[in-house]
DNA sequence: ACAAAAGTGTTTGGTATACACCCATGT
DNA sequence: ACATGGGTGTATACCAAACACTTTTGT
Protein backbone atom coordinates (compact mmCIF):
# COMPACT_ATOMS: atom_id res chain seq x y z
CA UNK A 1 0.00 0.00 0.00
CA UNK A 2 2.86 2.84 0.89
CA UNK A 3 4.71 1.64 -2.36
CA UNK A 4 1.59 2.62 -4.57
CA UNK A 5 0.84 6.03 -2.84
CA UNK A 6 4.66 6.18 -3.71
CA UNK A 7 4.01 5.60 -6.92
CA UNK A 8 1.67 8.60 -7.33
CA UNK A 9 3.91 11.28 -5.13
CA UNK A 10 7.20 10.35 -7.33
CA UNK A 11 5.48 12.23 -10.36
CA UNK A 12 5.48 15.77 -10.89
CA UNK A 13 2.76 17.90 -10.83
CA UNK A 14 1.80 20.82 -13.28
CA UNK A 15 -0.78 23.60 -14.01
CA UNK A 16 -3.57 22.21 -15.85
CA UNK A 17 -5.19 25.33 -18.12
CA UNK A 18 -8.58 25.94 -19.72
CA UNK A 19 -8.70 28.01 -23.07
CA UNK A 20 -12.43 28.72 -23.97
CA UNK A 21 -13.09 29.73 -27.84
CA UNK A 22 -16.32 31.33 -28.03
CA UNK A 23 -18.13 31.89 -31.02
CA UNK A 24 -20.98 33.75 -32.13
CA UNK A 25 -22.84 35.10 -34.98
CA UNK A 26 -22.62 39.18 -35.77
CA UNK A 27 -24.44 40.82 -38.11
CA UNK A 28 -23.75 37.56 -40.86
CA UNK A 29 -19.81 37.14 -39.59
CA UNK A 30 -18.56 34.53 -37.29
CA UNK A 31 -16.67 36.33 -34.68
CA UNK A 32 -14.51 35.00 -31.62
CA UNK A 33 -14.09 36.72 -28.37
CA UNK A 34 -10.69 37.65 -27.26
CA UNK A 35 -9.23 39.11 -24.92
CA UNK A 36 -6.34 41.30 -23.82
CA UNK A 37 -3.83 39.81 -21.41
CA UNK A 38 -3.33 41.38 -18.10
CA UNK A 39 -0.42 39.52 -16.35
CA UNK A 40 2.81 38.79 -18.31
CA UNK A 41 3.96 36.93 -19.79
CA UNK A 42 2.81 38.00 -23.41
CA UNK A 43 1.03 41.12 -21.25
CA UNK A 44 -1.37 43.19 -23.49
CA UNK A 45 -1.16 40.53 -26.43
CA UNK A 46 -4.73 38.87 -27.72
CA UNK A 47 -5.16 35.97 -26.04
CA UNK A 48 -8.30 33.34 -25.63
CA UNK A 49 -10.32 34.03 -22.38
CA UNK A 50 -8.83 30.62 -20.18
CA UNK A 51 -8.52 30.13 -16.63
CA UNK A 52 -6.64 27.19 -14.40
CA UNK A 53 -8.65 23.88 -13.56
CA UNK A 54 -8.73 23.44 -9.87
CA UNK A 55 -8.40 20.71 -7.89
CA UNK A 56 -11.74 20.16 -6.83
CA UNK A 57 -13.91 20.76 -10.06
CA UNK A 58 -13.55 18.79 -13.92
CA UNK A 59 -11.98 20.18 -16.55
CA UNK A 60 -15.13 20.54 -18.13
CA UNK A 61 -16.60 22.59 -15.09
CA UNK A 62 -13.36 24.66 -15.52
CA UNK A 63 -14.48 25.59 -18.93
CA UNK A 64 -17.42 26.42 -18.02
CA UNK A 65 -16.76 28.18 -15.04
CA UNK A 66 -14.80 30.86 -17.34
CA UNK A 67 -17.02 30.62 -19.87
CA UNK A 68 -19.77 31.80 -17.50
CA UNK A 69 -17.75 34.01 -15.61
CA UNK A 70 -16.70 35.75 -19.49
CA UNK A 71 -20.41 35.71 -20.71
CA UNK A 72 -22.97 34.70 -17.63
CA UNK A 73 -24.36 32.35 -20.27
CA UNK A 74 -24.90 29.05 -18.92
CA UNK A 75 -26.16 25.65 -20.70
CA UNK A 76 -23.89 26.62 -23.56
CA UNK A 77 -23.28 24.05 -26.19
CA UNK A 78 -19.38 23.36 -25.80
CA UNK A 79 -16.61 20.50 -27.53
CA UNK A 80 -13.54 19.94 -26.41
CA UNK A 81 -10.88 20.44 -29.16
CA UNK A 82 -8.09 18.76 -27.41
CA UNK A 83 -4.96 18.88 -25.03
CA UNK A 84 -1.93 21.03 -25.83
CA UNK A 85 0.72 19.96 -23.94
CA UNK A 86 4.12 21.54 -25.93
CA UNK A 87 6.61 22.37 -23.13
CA UNK A 88 7.22 26.06 -23.94
CA UNK A 89 3.62 26.76 -25.09
CA UNK A 90 3.59 28.72 -22.35
CA UNK A 91 6.80 30.43 -21.79
CA UNK A 92 5.30 31.41 -18.06
CA UNK A 93 5.42 28.21 -16.68
CA UNK A 94 4.54 24.90 -17.71
CA UNK A 95 1.24 24.41 -18.33
CA UNK A 96 -0.89 21.63 -20.00
CA UNK A 97 -4.12 23.19 -21.49
CA UNK A 98 -7.61 21.79 -22.80
CA UNK A 99 -9.04 24.02 -25.41
CA UNK A 100 -13.20 24.25 -25.75
CA UNK A 101 -15.06 25.78 -27.96
CA UNK A 102 -18.74 27.06 -27.84
CA UNK A 103 -21.34 28.50 -29.38
CA UNK A 104 -23.51 31.29 -28.20
CA UNK A 105 -26.82 33.55 -29.73
CA UNK A 106 -25.66 36.91 -30.06
CA UNK A 107 -28.69 38.09 -28.49
CA UNK A 108 -27.65 36.39 -25.43
CA UNK A 109 -24.25 38.34 -24.72
CA UNK A 110 -24.42 40.16 -21.89
CA UNK A 111 -22.23 43.19 -23.50
CA UNK A 112 -21.33 44.74 -19.74
CA UNK A 113 -19.59 41.51 -18.44
CA UNK A 114 -17.53 41.18 -21.61
CA UNK A 115 -16.46 44.83 -21.16
CA UNK A 116 -15.16 44.00 -17.77
CA UNK A 117 -12.90 41.54 -18.80
CA UNK A 118 -11.55 43.87 -21.46
CA UNK A 119 -13.00 41.08 -24.14
CA UNK A 120 -13.93 41.97 -27.66
CA UNK A 121 -15.39 40.10 -30.47
CA UNK A 122 -13.20 39.46 -33.54
CA UNK A 123 -14.22 38.08 -37.19
CA UNK A 124 -12.47 34.87 -37.86
CA UNK A 125 -11.68 35.71 -40.57
CA UNK A 126 -9.65 38.85 -39.79
CA UNK A 127 -7.73 37.78 -36.83
CA UNK A 128 -5.02 39.82 -34.94
CA UNK A 129 -1.52 38.35 -33.85
CA UNK A 130 -2.42 36.02 -30.98
CA UNK A 131 0.12 34.62 -27.99
CA UNK A 132 1.66 30.97 -27.63
CA UNK A 133 -0.37 28.29 -29.45
CA UNK A 134 -3.84 30.03 -29.37
CA UNK A 135 -4.08 30.38 -33.40
CA UNK A 136 -3.33 26.91 -33.62
CA UNK A 137 -6.09 26.22 -30.86
CA UNK A 138 -8.05 28.40 -33.42
CA UNK A 139 -7.34 26.46 -36.43
CA UNK A 140 -8.02 23.05 -35.09
CA UNK A 141 -11.82 23.97 -33.27
CA UNK A 142 -12.93 25.73 -36.68
CA UNK A 143 -11.53 22.59 -38.02
CA UNK A 144 -14.05 20.19 -35.59
CA UNK A 145 -17.10 22.57 -36.04
CA UNK A 146 -16.94 22.82 -39.52
CA UNK A 147 -16.68 18.56 -39.45
CA UNK A 148 -19.69 18.61 -36.36
CA UNK A 149 -22.04 21.19 -38.25
CA UNK A 150 -22.42 18.81 -41.46
CA UNK A 151 -23.59 16.15 -39.84
CA UNK A 152 -24.89 17.82 -36.57
CA UNK A 153 -27.42 20.41 -36.21
CA UNK A 154 -24.92 22.60 -34.09
CA UNK A 155 -25.09 25.59 -36.18
CA UNK A 156 -28.53 26.38 -34.58
CA UNK A 157 -26.21 27.08 -31.14
CA UNK A 158 -25.67 30.32 -33.16
CA UNK A 159 -29.07 31.18 -34.25
CA UNK A 160 -31.47 33.25 -32.75
CA UNK A 161 -34.80 31.28 -31.58
CA UNK A 162 -36.36 32.62 -34.80
CA UNK A 163 -34.16 32.85 -38.36
CA UNK A 164 -34.80 32.56 -41.82
CA UNK A 165 -33.43 30.63 -44.68
CA UNK A 166 -31.19 32.65 -45.80
CA UNK A 167 -29.88 33.65 -42.25
CA UNK A 168 -28.92 29.80 -42.00
CA UNK A 169 -27.72 29.82 -45.83
CA UNK A 170 -25.57 32.18 -44.80
CA UNK A 171 -24.69 30.56 -41.39
CA UNK A 172 -23.27 27.25 -43.10
CA UNK A 173 -21.74 29.54 -45.44
CA UNK A 174 -19.91 31.17 -43.37
CA UNK A 175 -19.13 28.10 -41.46
CA UNK A 176 -17.81 25.71 -44.41
CA UNK A 177 -16.25 28.45 -46.10
CA UNK A 178 -17.99 27.85 -49.36
CA UNK A 179 -21.24 28.76 -51.21
CA UNK A 180 -23.96 27.03 -51.82
CA UNK A 181 -26.92 26.92 -54.01
CA UNK A 182 -30.04 28.65 -52.74
CA UNK A 183 -32.66 26.08 -54.37
CA UNK A 184 -30.86 23.32 -53.20
CA UNK A 185 -29.68 24.38 -49.74
CA UNK A 186 -33.30 24.91 -49.09
CA UNK A 187 -34.84 21.77 -50.36
CA UNK A 188 -32.19 19.60 -48.40
CA UNK A 189 -33.19 21.95 -45.17
CA UNK A 190 -37.13 21.49 -45.43
CA UNK A 191 -36.65 17.66 -45.88
CA UNK A 192 -35.81 17.86 -42.54
CA UNK A 193 -38.57 17.68 -40.47
CA UNK A 194 -36.99 19.35 -37.51
CA UNK A 195 -37.07 22.74 -39.26
CA UNK A 196 -40.30 23.95 -38.67
CA UNK A 197 -42.12 26.99 -39.92
CA UNK A 198 -43.67 29.29 -38.36
CA UNK A 199 -46.61 32.12 -39.07
CA UNK A 200 -43.79 34.63 -38.16
CA UNK A 201 -43.07 36.54 -40.75
CA UNK A 202 -39.64 38.45 -40.66
CA UNK A 203 -39.49 42.38 -41.43
CA UNK A 204 -36.51 43.36 -40.85
CA UNK A 205 -34.08 42.06 -43.93
CA UNK A 206 -36.00 42.73 -46.65
CA UNK A 207 -38.88 44.46 -48.18
CA UNK A 208 -41.16 41.26 -49.02
CA UNK A 209 -40.83 39.56 -45.75
CA UNK A 210 -39.17 36.10 -44.65
CA UNK A 211 -40.46 33.47 -43.56
CA UNK A 212 -39.20 32.70 -39.71
CA UNK A 213 -38.11 28.48 -39.02
CA UNK A 214 -37.39 27.23 -35.67
CA UNK A 215 -35.48 24.55 -35.01
CA UNK A 216 -37.04 21.65 -33.19
CA UNK A 217 -34.94 20.39 -30.36
CA UNK A 218 -37.03 17.61 -28.67
CA UNK A 219 -37.93 16.26 -32.27
CA UNK A 220 -34.59 16.04 -33.08
CA UNK A 221 -33.47 14.69 -29.52
CA UNK A 222 -35.91 12.15 -30.35
CA UNK A 223 -34.95 10.99 -33.80
CA UNK A 224 -31.30 10.60 -32.61
CA UNK A 225 -32.96 8.24 -30.16
CA UNK A 226 -34.90 6.50 -32.80
CA UNK A 227 -31.49 5.81 -35.51
CA UNK A 228 -29.65 3.88 -32.55
CA UNK B 1 6.05 41.32 -12.61
CA UNK B 2 5.90 40.01 -9.35
CA UNK B 3 2.22 39.93 -9.19
CA UNK B 4 2.33 38.31 -12.57
CA UNK B 5 4.24 35.59 -11.02
CA UNK B 6 2.20 35.39 -8.22
CA UNK B 7 -1.00 34.61 -10.90
CA UNK B 8 0.78 31.59 -11.68
CA UNK B 9 1.53 30.25 -8.42
CA UNK B 10 -1.79 30.98 -6.97
CA UNK B 11 -3.23 27.99 -8.85
CA UNK B 12 -3.12 23.94 -8.07
CA UNK B 13 -0.83 22.07 -9.60
CA UNK B 14 -2.05 18.06 -10.43
CA UNK B 15 -0.94 15.33 -12.03
CA UNK B 16 -1.15 14.76 -15.89
CA UNK B 17 -1.00 11.93 -17.41
CA UNK B 18 -1.28 9.66 -20.76
CA UNK B 19 -2.99 6.60 -21.45
CA UNK B 20 -2.46 4.76 -24.79
CA UNK B 21 -4.75 2.52 -26.64
CA UNK B 22 -2.42 0.36 -28.65
CA UNK B 23 -4.64 -1.38 -31.74
CA UNK B 24 -2.88 -3.82 -33.69
CA UNK B 25 -4.25 -6.56 -36.17
CA UNK B 26 -3.91 -10.32 -35.02
CA UNK B 27 -5.55 -12.35 -37.08
CA UNK B 28 -7.85 -10.61 -38.90
CA UNK B 29 -9.21 -9.11 -35.91
CA UNK B 30 -8.41 -5.85 -34.20
CA UNK B 31 -6.76 -6.20 -31.16
CA UNK B 32 -5.99 -3.85 -28.56
CA UNK B 33 -2.81 -3.85 -25.74
CA UNK B 34 -4.17 -3.92 -22.04
CA UNK B 35 -2.16 -4.45 -18.97
CA UNK B 36 -3.03 -6.01 -15.33
CA UNK B 37 -2.50 -2.51 -12.62
CA UNK B 38 0.90 -3.22 -10.70
CA UNK B 39 -0.33 -1.10 -7.78
CA UNK B 40 -3.24 0.25 -6.00
CA UNK B 41 -5.95 1.87 -6.56
CA UNK B 42 -7.85 -0.91 -8.53
CA UNK B 43 -4.48 -3.35 -8.24
CA UNK B 44 -4.87 -6.28 -10.13
CA UNK B 45 -7.35 -5.23 -12.58
CA UNK B 46 -7.50 -4.63 -16.24
CA UNK B 47 -6.08 -1.57 -17.68
CA UNK B 48 -4.32 0.83 -20.25
CA UNK B 49 -1.04 1.47 -20.76
CA UNK B 50 -0.35 4.78 -19.09
CA UNK B 51 1.96 7.09 -17.33
CA UNK B 52 2.59 10.32 -15.96
CA UNK B 53 3.59 13.28 -18.22
CA UNK B 54 7.24 14.69 -16.16
CA UNK B 55 8.09 18.55 -16.37
CA UNK B 56 10.37 18.13 -18.96
CA UNK B 57 8.65 16.66 -21.93
CA UNK B 58 5.50 17.59 -23.91
CA UNK B 59 2.49 15.72 -23.63
CA UNK B 60 2.79 13.90 -27.17
CA UNK B 61 6.06 12.80 -26.20
CA UNK B 62 5.02 11.01 -23.03
CA UNK B 63 2.77 9.51 -25.23
CA UNK B 64 5.50 7.90 -27.22
CA UNK B 65 8.14 7.05 -24.48
CA UNK B 66 5.01 5.34 -22.64
CA UNK B 67 4.39 3.76 -25.88
CA UNK B 68 8.22 2.70 -26.73
CA UNK B 69 8.48 1.10 -23.24
CA UNK B 70 5.95 -1.25 -24.31
CA UNK B 71 6.11 -1.78 -27.51
CA UNK B 72 10.02 -1.31 -28.33
CA UNK B 73 8.60 1.15 -31.83
CA UNK B 74 9.60 3.96 -32.60
CA UNK B 75 7.87 6.18 -35.56
CA UNK B 76 4.56 4.93 -35.22
CA UNK B 77 1.48 6.27 -35.96
CA UNK B 78 -0.43 7.86 -32.86
CA UNK B 79 -3.48 10.40 -32.61
CA UNK B 80 -4.79 12.40 -29.16
CA UNK B 81 -8.19 11.23 -28.32
CA UNK B 82 -8.65 13.69 -25.71
CA UNK B 83 -8.34 14.90 -22.32
CA UNK B 84 -10.24 13.24 -19.59
CA UNK B 85 -10.69 15.64 -16.47
CA UNK B 86 -13.48 14.08 -14.19
CA UNK B 87 -12.49 14.65 -10.74
CA UNK B 88 -12.66 11.11 -9.76
CA UNK B 89 -11.43 9.25 -12.07
CA UNK B 90 -9.27 7.97 -10.79
CA UNK B 91 -9.11 7.41 -7.18
CA UNK B 92 -5.98 7.43 -6.27
CA UNK B 93 -5.41 10.89 -6.76
CA UNK B 94 -6.90 14.07 -8.76
CA UNK B 95 -4.82 12.84 -12.44
CA UNK B 96 -6.25 14.43 -15.49
CA UNK B 97 -5.44 12.00 -18.77
CA UNK B 98 -4.77 12.61 -21.89
CA UNK B 99 -5.84 9.82 -24.27
CA UNK B 100 -4.12 8.37 -27.12
CA UNK B 101 -4.46 5.54 -29.87
CA UNK B 102 -2.27 3.93 -31.81
CA UNK B 103 -1.92 1.62 -34.85
CA UNK B 104 1.00 -0.53 -35.10
CA UNK B 105 1.81 -3.81 -37.30
CA UNK B 106 1.76 -7.11 -35.31
CA UNK B 107 5.07 -8.07 -37.07
CA UNK B 108 6.39 -5.49 -35.82
CA UNK B 109 5.34 -6.30 -32.14
CA UNK B 110 8.44 -7.13 -29.59
CA UNK B 111 6.71 -9.99 -27.73
CA UNK B 112 9.37 -10.07 -24.92
CA UNK B 113 8.15 -6.57 -24.03
CA UNK B 114 4.92 -7.04 -23.90
CA UNK B 115 4.84 -9.85 -21.80
CA UNK B 116 7.34 -7.93 -19.56
CA UNK B 117 5.09 -5.37 -18.75
CA UNK B 118 2.29 -8.23 -18.18
CA UNK B 119 0.79 -6.89 -21.07
CA UNK B 120 -1.89 -8.78 -23.26
CA UNK B 121 -3.39 -8.59 -26.74
CA UNK B 122 -6.94 -8.66 -26.44
CA UNK B 123 -10.07 -8.48 -29.18
CA UNK B 124 -11.63 -5.97 -29.24
CA UNK B 125 -14.83 -7.07 -29.80
CA UNK B 126 -14.65 -9.11 -26.14
CA UNK B 127 -13.38 -6.64 -23.91
CA UNK B 128 -12.74 -7.32 -19.93
CA UNK B 129 -13.37 -5.31 -17.60
CA UNK B 130 -11.43 -2.07 -17.45
CA UNK B 131 -10.56 0.22 -14.73
CA UNK B 132 -11.46 4.08 -14.24
CA UNK B 133 -12.92 5.43 -17.39
CA UNK B 134 -10.86 3.76 -19.73
CA UNK B 135 -13.55 1.92 -21.35
CA UNK B 136 -14.73 5.40 -22.30
CA UNK B 137 -11.47 5.90 -23.61
CA UNK B 138 -11.87 2.63 -25.92
CA UNK B 139 -15.04 4.08 -27.17
CA UNK B 140 -14.16 7.46 -28.10
CA UNK B 141 -10.95 6.08 -29.71
CA UNK B 142 -12.70 3.75 -31.80
CA UNK B 143 -14.96 6.08 -33.00
CA UNK B 144 -12.78 8.91 -33.93
CA UNK B 145 -10.77 5.82 -35.48
CA UNK B 146 -13.38 4.81 -37.68
CA UNK B 147 -14.34 8.33 -38.96
CA UNK B 148 -10.14 8.84 -39.38
CA UNK B 149 -10.17 5.63 -41.67
CA UNK B 150 -13.23 6.34 -44.17
CA UNK B 151 -11.50 9.88 -45.48
CA UNK B 152 -7.62 8.67 -44.60
CA UNK B 153 -5.03 5.97 -45.19
CA UNK B 154 -4.59 4.91 -41.73
CA UNK B 155 -5.49 1.38 -42.14
CA UNK B 156 -2.14 0.69 -43.84
CA UNK B 157 -0.65 1.11 -40.35
CA UNK B 158 -2.30 -2.15 -39.29
CA UNK B 159 -1.13 -4.18 -42.67
CA UNK B 160 2.44 -5.74 -43.29
CA UNK B 161 4.02 -4.16 -46.31
CA UNK B 162 2.66 -6.05 -48.45
CA UNK B 163 -1.23 -7.54 -48.33
CA UNK B 164 -3.74 -8.65 -50.20
CA UNK B 165 -6.48 -7.31 -51.04
CA UNK B 166 -9.24 -9.88 -49.00
CA UNK B 167 -7.16 -8.73 -46.30
CA UNK B 168 -7.23 -4.95 -46.53
CA UNK B 169 -11.04 -5.79 -46.89
CA UNK B 170 -11.33 -7.90 -43.73
CA UNK B 171 -9.54 -5.04 -41.84
CA UNK B 172 -12.06 -2.22 -43.03
CA UNK B 173 -14.86 -4.65 -42.23
CA UNK B 174 -13.37 -5.12 -38.52
CA UNK B 175 -12.97 -1.12 -38.20
CA UNK B 176 -15.96 0.19 -39.56
CA UNK B 177 -17.72 -2.79 -38.07
CA UNK B 178 -20.07 -3.63 -41.11
CA UNK B 179 -19.50 -6.05 -44.37
CA UNK B 180 -18.57 -4.78 -47.51
CA UNK B 181 -19.63 -5.53 -51.18
CA UNK B 182 -16.46 -7.46 -52.84
CA UNK B 183 -16.49 -6.13 -56.02
CA UNK B 184 -17.28 -2.35 -54.98
CA UNK B 185 -14.79 -2.82 -52.55
CA UNK B 186 -11.74 -3.32 -55.20
CA UNK B 187 -13.04 -1.06 -57.61
CA UNK B 188 -12.53 1.86 -55.08
CA UNK B 189 -9.65 0.95 -54.03
CA UNK B 190 -8.03 0.56 -56.92
CA UNK B 191 -8.93 3.63 -58.52
CA UNK B 192 -6.45 4.76 -55.99
CA UNK B 193 -3.13 5.37 -57.49
CA UNK B 194 -1.49 5.02 -54.05
CA UNK B 195 -2.58 1.53 -53.56
CA UNK B 196 0.16 -0.68 -56.17
CA UNK B 197 -0.64 -3.87 -57.39
CA UNK B 198 3.03 -6.24 -57.04
CA UNK B 199 4.43 -9.11 -58.65
CA UNK B 200 4.60 -11.27 -55.58
CA UNK B 201 1.81 -13.80 -54.82
CA UNK B 202 0.49 -14.67 -51.70
CA UNK B 203 0.09 -18.16 -51.77
CA UNK B 204 -0.69 -18.69 -47.78
CA UNK B 205 -4.69 -17.95 -47.46
CA UNK B 206 -5.91 -19.35 -50.70
CA UNK B 207 -5.23 -22.66 -53.12
CA UNK B 208 -4.88 -20.27 -55.76
CA UNK B 209 -2.74 -17.72 -54.83
CA UNK B 210 -3.67 -13.60 -54.62
CA UNK B 211 -1.48 -10.80 -55.61
CA UNK B 212 0.04 -8.71 -53.29
CA UNK B 213 -0.50 -4.84 -53.02
CA UNK B 214 1.50 -2.06 -51.05
CA UNK B 215 0.70 1.53 -50.45
CA UNK B 216 2.77 3.92 -51.77
CA UNK B 217 3.30 6.63 -48.50
CA UNK B 218 5.30 8.69 -50.54
CA UNK B 219 3.03 8.83 -53.75
CA UNK B 220 0.22 9.70 -51.20
CA UNK B 221 1.95 12.61 -49.42
CA UNK B 222 2.67 14.10 -52.82
CA UNK B 223 -1.31 13.26 -53.53
CA UNK B 224 -2.12 15.36 -50.44
CA UNK B 225 0.38 18.34 -51.28
CA UNK B 226 -1.55 18.41 -54.37
CA UNK B 227 -5.12 19.21 -53.13
CA UNK B 228 -4.03 21.70 -51.06
C1' DA C 1 -13.51 -34.20 -57.95
C1' DC C 2 -14.09 -30.81 -54.90
C1' DA C 3 -13.30 -27.30 -51.64
C1' DA C 4 -11.71 -22.62 -50.94
C1' DA C 5 -10.49 -18.23 -51.96
C1' DA C 6 -9.45 -14.97 -56.13
C1' DG C 7 -10.96 -12.38 -59.49
C1' DT C 8 -14.10 -9.85 -62.70
C1' DG C 9 -18.73 -5.83 -65.28
C1' DT C 10 -23.05 -4.27 -65.80
C1' DT C 11 -27.39 -2.49 -64.47
C1' DT C 12 -30.07 0.51 -61.64
C1' DG C 13 -31.65 3.83 -58.40
C1' DG C 14 -30.81 7.62 -55.88
C1' DT C 15 -28.48 11.68 -54.66
C1' DA C 16 -26.12 16.04 -55.72
C1' DT C 17 -25.64 19.70 -58.89
C1' DA C 18 -26.52 23.23 -62.14
C1' DC C 19 -29.46 26.62 -63.52
C1' DA C 20 -33.22 31.47 -64.19
C1' DC C 21 -37.23 33.65 -63.45
C1' DC C 22 -41.31 35.74 -60.97
C1' DC C 23 -43.05 37.71 -56.41
C1' DA C 24 -44.02 41.05 -52.85
C1' DT C 25 -43.11 45.25 -50.87
C1' DG C 26 -40.89 49.72 -49.12
C1' DT C 27 -38.98 53.68 -50.87
C1' DA D 1 -40.85 52.56 -61.17
C1' DC D 2 -37.42 50.23 -59.28
C1' DA D 3 -34.48 48.10 -56.12
C1' DT D 4 -34.11 44.42 -52.79
C1' DG D 5 -34.23 40.07 -51.02
C1' DG D 6 -37.82 35.89 -51.04
C1' DG D 7 -39.30 32.10 -53.08
C1' DT D 8 -39.85 28.19 -56.52
C1' DG D 9 -38.91 23.17 -60.29
C1' DT D 10 -36.59 20.49 -63.62
C1' DA D 11 -33.13 18.20 -66.26
C1' DT D 12 -28.69 15.97 -65.94
C1' DA D 13 -24.48 13.87 -64.32
C1' DC D 14 -22.36 11.19 -61.22
C1' DC D 15 -21.73 7.96 -57.66
C1' DA D 16 -23.03 3.99 -54.75
C1' DA D 17 -25.21 -0.33 -54.39
C1' DA D 18 -26.81 -4.75 -55.84
C1' DC D 19 -25.76 -8.75 -57.96
C1' DA D 20 -23.36 -14.27 -59.76
C1' DC D 21 -20.37 -16.74 -62.08
C1' DT D 22 -15.56 -18.44 -63.65
C1' DT D 23 -10.70 -19.37 -62.38
C1' DT D 24 -6.97 -21.61 -60.10
C1' DT D 25 -4.89 -25.00 -57.43
C1' DG D 26 -3.87 -27.99 -53.25
C1' DT D 27 -5.76 -31.89 -51.25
Amino acid sequence: MFRDQGFYTAHEKMLVGVDCMVFTLREGRLCLLLTRRKFEPALGSWSLMGGFVKSDESVDNAAYRVLHQLTGLDNVYMEQVGAFGDLDRDPGERVVSVAYYALIKWDDVYIDRVKAYNAQWVDVDNLPELCFDHPLMIRRAIKAMRRKATCEPIAFELLPEYFTLTQLQNLYETILGEPADKRNFRRRILENPCIKRTDLIDKVTSRRGASLYTFDEELYAQSVKFKM
